[in-house]
DNA sequence: ATATTTTTGTCAGTTTGCTGACAAAAGGGT
DNA sequence: ACCCTTTTGTCAGCAAACTGACAAAAATAT
């Protein structure tokens, strides 16, 4: 079991900003607290969609893989987002693949009692259909890298994501741990694994970024904005 | 004004099935009826989202334009769908431009009144609910065709959605009237407006189409299936 | 510590489909 | 009806980046 409580998470989240303190200890009785390991498969396409997710520590990605074997990736899921949305949403079952890419702590909480404090609480029901909506226009943004950038354009913008998403301001520039497998990247930006190494080495070579596996670190914070 | 009186409308929608009578008509008296001819604007990138939009009659595209004067379309809406409802997701500016492909007939109607009719109406906070998890759902679809189809795969598909969403059934095949032009379809499916009229000459030579600027056919319906 | 597996780095050939171009057909305006 | 504009049909050349391959480095398993 991990260290921090769910009430813990629960209260530092923003999503969670605003529920009264009855309905947080009601929330915290009736979800669940789950370690998922790297790799480690949440769930699977055409499974039974019922249940909330709310990531509390580490990384998920939302993936699809078609018949001939290619991944895909459309999210990759931080520290404090939901995912699963689509119960509330009315989907039944997932269409998507969720998979641990980085130790997780993961709090689960049923669709039908998510929805049962959604509608007592103004301020959680406003906080979750704001995020649906940046939901949306998340993956609308993918729509129109995927339209108009070339591959390289699509690995930049992915990297400079990355790193302010999931990353700390240092005195000399940004650093985020650990990274990712070049693969990884490749199925979130819909490109070859080849080319993410190419764009990792040219930008190494200029001396925007410096990186290993465990670590990226962007020194150039003009190439970042 | 349009023949058909907007209450017509309001009542015929599945969106507003399950509304009590009274409701269904201050929804009437609270919104407005407009028309569009073809090529019109109803909103553009940057403006104020505070309107939900109702597609009575007619068609139009959700695009946007890169920097190069490039437009990919990321929905066509149809008949009895909503636009705009980024508004309703706490978008406070659109992101896209919706502009008429079909002369429109449209119902509009303030976030604010729509959000109160939603609250008010158990049965109409579940319509619009489902349908964001239906729209979320077909740009997640889109997003998969995009990484995995070719350029023929994905004008194919886009064919039969059209039909099957817009057309007829009729003796010998589909029927759907009017049809697009190439350019429309090709920023539907993120190729170009050549590809476009070279898989619909195949398939026409294979007798599997039949189509004039006016109105596709699907004969072969195994094809379609 | 060693062996095996996975990931990264590098490179050349191939493929997809875009781009630019032009002519013919169709549609719209006067 | 005529003229102009837009759309469709066709084609060849070009380019982006994928694919397949192999070796080296790193991670994992025993």
């Amino acid at each position: 079991m991990a260290e921090k409580t769910k009430l813990w998470y629960l209260e530092n989240f923003n999503l969670f900003t605003g529920m009264n303190q009855e309905s947080m200890e009601d929330m915290d009785r009736m979800s669940k607290m789950r370690s998922n390991k790297k790799k480690e498969i949440i769930y699977f396409p055409d499974e039974r969609s019922d249940t909330i997710y709310i990531l509390k520590e580490g990384k998920v990605k939302i993936s699809r893989i078609a018949e001939d074997g290619r991944t895909m990736s459309m999210q990759l899921i931080g520290p404090g987002e939901i995912f699963g949305e689509g119960s509330l949403l009315g989907q039944e079952k997932h269409e998507n693949i969720a998979e641990v890419v980085e130790d997780a702590v993961i709090c689960t909480i049923s669709k039908d009692t998510f929805q049962e404090m959604m509608k007592d609480n103004p301020s959680l029901n406003l906080s979750i259909t704001k995020f649906i909506g940046f939901r949306l226009r998340t993956i609308q943004a993918h729509v129109e890298d995927l339209v108009f950038k070339n591959a390289q354009e699509r690995i930049e913008s992915f990297l400079k994501r990355y790193v302010k998403n999931f990353g700390k301001q240092m005195v000399d520039g940004w650093m985020v741990r650990p990274f990712l497998k070049h693969q990884e990247i490749a199925d979130l930006t819909a490109t070859a694994r080849q080319t993410v190494n190419m764009v990792l080495n040219e930008l190494s070579e200029k001396g925007t970024i410096k990186y290993t596996r465990r670590f990226l670190k962007v020194t150039d914070t003009i190439w970042l904005n």
